[in-house]
DNA sequence: ATTGAATTTCTTGTATACAAGATCATTGAC
DNA sequence: GTCAATGATCTTGTATACAAGAAATTCAAT
């Protein structure tokens, strides 16, 4: 294995954490990943640093990083705050998006629809991925845009699952048309309410299926 | 001195790029720092490394971390940014917050209106951080309530500049006093507007200050 | 056998040594 | 005198050594 450099380390070790091979609580011991990465404990140390002050893991003085998933508490208000930012984006967007843009939505959206009626989960949420980060590009605020970035990046895990729910697809797709059209007509309010709504239900699928997982344990 | 952790270190640099003894594109040395601190480079690396991850300086590869202030053009989207979560805050806030807190509220409003009265203008400022702090608190949601926090946080030694303009700190508590009835009122919509626009307006003063400052230049 | 204390071992945190690249200065050519 | 090239010096980045605290194990006493 080619040396990497601590934050082309912490990629991975956040990659390891979203594929699961690291779960939640586990330990990540420096001399292990040292001896896994072929590198010495300086450059993990930095990286698990990164990790911790993105909010991935936990840190307890003198014992230790640790992988800190988010419970269903903590997951419904990053969902929540999701839809916020959205909902910001797509009234900022609303008066700010170019018709080149407003086109390639379209495009987008188009390919959405073929993946739903091909049933194609990961082509749908690669192209719902786009058609997000095109609204956070056309804020014209690159700020926001990092923000709402970083954010969709840690909530990607979980909302993946709840693309599975019956119906869900489709029902995602009628939001965002309504959302292009509140984009063409330059409706702040109606875009900023779609796509705020559109994440939002997002949590609450979530919280059902916790709620429900809860039923089944008792 | 007594030894410094990192993280505190980190604090520490943070204040010192907030009080201006660090000005933007100095260069932050390890080993003057480490000489500084009373400790060794390790732990300066640290907390060189949180400054990085929270935007507050930028690495050049093998040239060392510099101190990196927000430009003219960042700072607005920085301060865009801060109305539309200031604006979400209101929006939940409206829907959960409790009597005691709105009472809280109305006597921190007390105290600034005192302190505008009496042309205190670090008073004026510290009541009008605990309010705001409080809205993000009665959000109910403490993963918004951080990142509004951190984005406050963020912004706070340029929003202080802009309060010495005449006649902000009256209209800046007439704002307030609206946002309280919206909350008490559990108007949603008018809560997120009037904070939206109350902190935008600080963005915009900005915007003018640098106008001005240009074309004296010239 | 179980509990509790003491010791050993292991891990993190810090300091220092070493490697590699960048800056700066000196020197030589034009 | 100016510019370029080469070498010295300094800084960052990584590895390793050492210090200090936490966990685990052992062993004795009940």
């Amino acid at each position: 294995m080619e040396k990497l450099r601590p934050n082309e380390i912490a990629d991975a070790l956040e990659e390891l954490v979203f594929t699961g091979e690291f779960r939640d609580g586990d330990r990540l011991d420096e001399i292990t990943l040292a001896a896994r990465f072929g590198v010495s404990r300086t450059p993990i140390r930095e990286a698990l640093q990164r990790l911790v002050v993105s909010g991935l893991a936990e840190q307890l003085p003198r014992r230790g990083v640790f992988i800190r998933q988010p419970g269903p508490v903590e997951l419904m208000q990053m969902f929540e705050t999701m839809a916020e930012i959205e909902a910001a984006c797509g009234r900022l967007a609303a008066v700010r998006i170019s018709e080149s843009a407003l086109d390639g939505l379209e495009e987008t959206n188009a390919r959405c629809q073929a993946a739903v009626t091909a049933g194609d989960v990961d082509g749908y949420y690669r192209e719902n991925q786009r058609f997000h980060q095109v609204i956070y590009h056309e804020t014209g605020n690159s700020f926001l845009e990092n923000e709402a970035l970083r954010l969709n990046r840690r909530l990607s895990p979980f909302r993946r699952v709840q693309l599975r729910w019956r119906g869900r697809m489709s029902q995602s797709m009628a939001e965002h048309e309504t959302v292009v059209r509140a984009l063409r007509d330059g409706d702040a309010v109606l875009a900023a309410d779609t796509l705020r709504s559109h994440v939002a239900v997002q949590g609450e699928k979530f919280h059902q299926l916790v709620s429900s997982l809860r039923m089944a344990a008792q």
